[in-house]
DNA sequence: TTCATAAAGTATCGAGTCAATACCATATAT
DNA sequence: ATATATGGTATTGACTCGATACTTTATGAA
């Protein structure tokens, strides 16, 4: 059991991903790429919805995230809106629509009967592999970690709710779960 | 902890697979598409090594393998060769120049560093669990196995060793180590 | 044997991805 | 007040991918 097996299997199971994903979307008229960019959209808080955040996190340049996220906006999957404060800036809201599609797909089919079949807690030491493999990638590539405010060191807890230590704002117990593109671990 | 939770770490492990594949690649100027196959190529035996079963593996129709593929032996990643039975069917063998850049590739910067800091026992225990997933999904999307001879149910250990069972053929040691695509799990 | 059908592979076309470049509008810094 | 940086869009060219049509070789049935 070398580090390159289960590399091989990381692969193996990102190329099953990647096939059942366009499979998926074929039904619906829509690339991987555009499947990918939405699922995000429904998972990243106000700070991050946004055509740069979206580019950061699928590793694509501004102009090419453009273009996918017109063709969603032309199919009625999200909805732009220019922000308030900076009107260079726009936000991008999935609509009823978006979400459904998200919902309905899980690209992982037989992931929920793998899992049954073992213990919570190897389950749990799993994703704790999985979480570390994760940060060990984005650190060696010097990539963002796009992970939940929960984690994050600028999140400080306080007695009536957490606050942002960046943007200094109170943070709901909703959006602390979610994605954010400015996280960092502690330390 | 939930089953979307996992697969969200995988999903996004995915993703990462493929940005490093397509940074890599650009290097060669290859696309993430013609580094998969030409990674399929270096790891399958001497069934599996032709258009159909790379159009199998990575779920693409075979006119769209056959452009990836005169792609990769124009730039000398790979030689075709006709089959001395069956005229229709053609063998790529990947070249030395072919099999060094795969293993110049390796995406998973940081899954080194992650496994090193895991006890070797869980180490097996995730690739257990991922193993098992990618059977799982394999399954439920009616999907070819493609994994190796060894675990296959048509071969047959005999006194001097291994045979498959398909084609009566001996299988070397070396041999029963790689992807076959009419693998079958026993059962 | 002969003729139909199937299978492996290639060629071509149109829709779409993606990076690069240029560009526009708005913020920020000096 | 003006230069520069930043967020986003538009356009172009190389490439992917599915669909379709096609060629060559095997196989199966009359």
């Amino acid at each position: 059991m070398s580090v390159r097996d289960t590399h091989d299997i990381l692969e193996r199971l990102s190329n099953l991903f990647r096939i059942e994903m366009r499979t998926f979307g074929l039904k619906f008229g829509l690339q991987p790429v555009q499947i990918e960019a939405l699922t995000y959209l429904t998972q990243c808080n106000r700070y991050s919805d946004t055509p740069q955040a979206v580019g950061e996190y699928l590793g694509l340049t501004k102009g090419t995230v453009s273009q996918t996220l017109k063709v969603l906006e032309q199919k009625g999957f999200l909805r732009k809106q220019q922000d308030k404060q900076d009107k260079r800036v726009v936000h991008l809201a999935p609509t009823v629509k978006g979400r459904k599609l998200i919902q309905q797909s899980f690209p992982a089919k037989g992931l929920e009967a793998a899992l049954k079949l073992t213990s919570s807690v190897k389950v749990r030491e799993l994703e704790e592999v999985l979480r570390s493999t994760l940060r060990g990638m984005q650190y060696h590539n010097k990539r963002k970690t796009f992970a939940a405010c929960q984690t994050c060191r600028f999140n400080e807890p306080q007695v009536k709710g957490a606050v942002c230590g960046l943007t200094q704002e109170p943070l709901s117990v909703q959006e602390i779960q979610l994605i954010c593109r400015e996280h960092q671990y502690p330390q």
